[in-house]
DNA sequence: TCTGGGGTCCTAGGACCC
DNA sequence: TCTGGGGTCCTAGGACCC
């Protein structure tokens, strides 16, 4: 793993990267649109539990539109609903303008849209972090340049950038914000400073006086208990974070301190790696009202643990740890895990584990939500070698019935990082997917 | 803000080993 | 057996991201 520069280096190993940042823009309600042009230009939102008798859910994405009503991604659907009223079913009297579309989340339409967009960064860079289903970095430094093109002030870098774009929506017919940076982190803000639609290009010289007035809650990694804290340090902006004293935020934030400190000063020596394989799988889901019934409870458990099984089957995927979550009203989060001796593909043990640590503890508890984790993953096609050369990312992923189960003989400790190789009995531990490719969440 | 689902990384304390 | 130090692994929780 070429991640880091030498301790003592620059953070410029040589020649400024080139570093893309490619945001789609309200993916899901641009998919959408996308097979129903006809709600092109009106209020939007994808979600989930708006359907009668559903009564709990999120907001996933809203469209500008929509937004401009007061619908926000995260947002309970009941509150999308008072402030945007369903347009079907719109009573005689309700205003038709001030009613949105509501459309149930499609994940496997959007995995095929952003393939389809995958495909155009993929061909755009030789390599490329998909992020999510929306959302991937490039690093192009050996495809353009820093210099200005030959017809005035905009680099070629620009003009790289721009032909992206518009192939994705030429060809997806999506629209993308992109930035364009010397690293990842001020690219990262940089496709989100213009959206929707946009393209900002900050040049190698140009950084830090770019990112001086965002507010820190803007910069990746920083979230509401961060900004709080960093609030009351008086740090308000990436130029008040760059400024102040970097063992004040080590010794309050620990090495993020450091980190958010050197991001927000334009430092970022991380590259563009491809996206590596998963370090976890997990299923979770919410009753639609606390229970404290065992029965409940052990189903919904049964059932996550299936799934997770599967999912972990259908990608290859062996796991040495397995886990629940309870949380428990009002929104209080516990997790139990328990590590086997060494790496199993074993949907009945992954269910057994799970319910011993359910009743273990949880038996009488009231729940708000359960989940079915399975981690320390190990790969069967353990090496990287296969990054790319395989297609059909599709549906057929269950040809891997033989059950092996890999008991402590391999103790090995080599932990991390993936590539870790997993007892491997016989040649049938044949798996696709050599990468995670169709991240499949948003 | 009364809160859906799927992930990542970091930290801290305890067990255990030498 | 009244007590040092280093290292690793494990579990649990927290913060964050999309």
């Amino acid at each position: 793993m070429a991640e880091e520069t030498l301790p003592g280096t620059t953070a410029d190993d040589g020649p400024d990267s080139i570093v893309l940042h490619v945001d789609m823009d309200c993916f899901y309600a641009a998919c959408e649109r996308l097979r129903e042009p006809e709600i092109e230009g009106e209020p939007v939102v994808v979600g989930m539990g708006y359907e009668p008798g559903e009564g709990h859910g999120a907001v996933a994405t809203a469209s500008y539109e929509a937004r401009e009503f007061g619908v926000e991604s995260a947002q309970p659907i009941s509150t999308a609903l008072e402030r945007l009223p369903r347009i079907e079913g719109l009573g005689p009297d309700g205003d038709p303008a001030a009613a949105g579309h509501y459309r149930t989340v499609d994940l496997e339409f959007y995995k095929e849209v952003a393939a389809d967009v995958k495909a155009i960064l993929h061909d755009c860079a030789d390599v490329v972090r998909e992020v999510s289903i929306d959302e991937a970095y490039l690093d192009v430094t050996d495809r353009t340049a820093w210099d200005l093109a030959a017809s005035g002030d905009r680099t070629l870098a620009e003009g790289f950038a721009r032909y992206v774009k518009q192939r994705i929506a030429r060809e997806v017919g999506v629209a993308a914000s992109i930035g364009v940076a010397p690293n990842m982190s001020t690219a990262k803000i940089a496709s989100d400073f213009d959206k929707p639609d946009g393209l900002v290009v900050v040049r190698p010289g140009e950084v830090r006086s770019f990112l001086a007035p965002i507010p820190v809650e803007e910069v990746h990694g920083v979230g509401p208990v961060t900004a709080r804290k960093l609030g009351s340090l008086g740090i308000e902006t990436a130029g008040d974070l760059a400024e102040a004293d970097a063992s004040v935020l080590e010794a309050e934030f620990g090495s993020r301190g450091r980190e958010l400190h050197e991001r927000a000063r334009g430092y970022d020596d991380r590259t563009v790696t491809p996206t590596g394989r998963p370090k976890s799988l997990s299923r979770e889901s919410a009753f639609t009202e606390p229970t404290d019934d065992i029965e409940d409870k052990r189903e919904v458990v049964r059932a996550l643990a299936a799934d997770v099984a599967d999912r972990a089957n259908s990608r290859g995927a062996m796991y040495r740890t397995i886990g629940i979550k309870v949380v428990v009203p009002p929104f209080d989060i516990n997790t139990r895990a328990t590590s086997l001796s060494g790496p199993v593909d074993d949907p009945e043990l992954v269910e057994s584990v799970a319910l011993d640590l359910l009743d273990a503890e949880f038996e009488e508890t009231t729940v708000r939500k359960l989940g079915v984790r399975v981690s320390k993953l190990s790969f069967a096609d353990a090496d990287q070698s296969s990054l790319d050369g395989w297609e059909s990312a599709g549906a057929g992923g269950d040809d891997i019935s033989d059950d092996r189960v890999g008991d402590g003989a391999s103790d090995d400790t080599s932990d991390d990082a993936g590539d870790d190789e997993p007892p491997n009995d016989g040649g049938k531990t044949r798996s696709h997917e050599g990468q995670s490719s169709l991240v499949e969440f948003d």
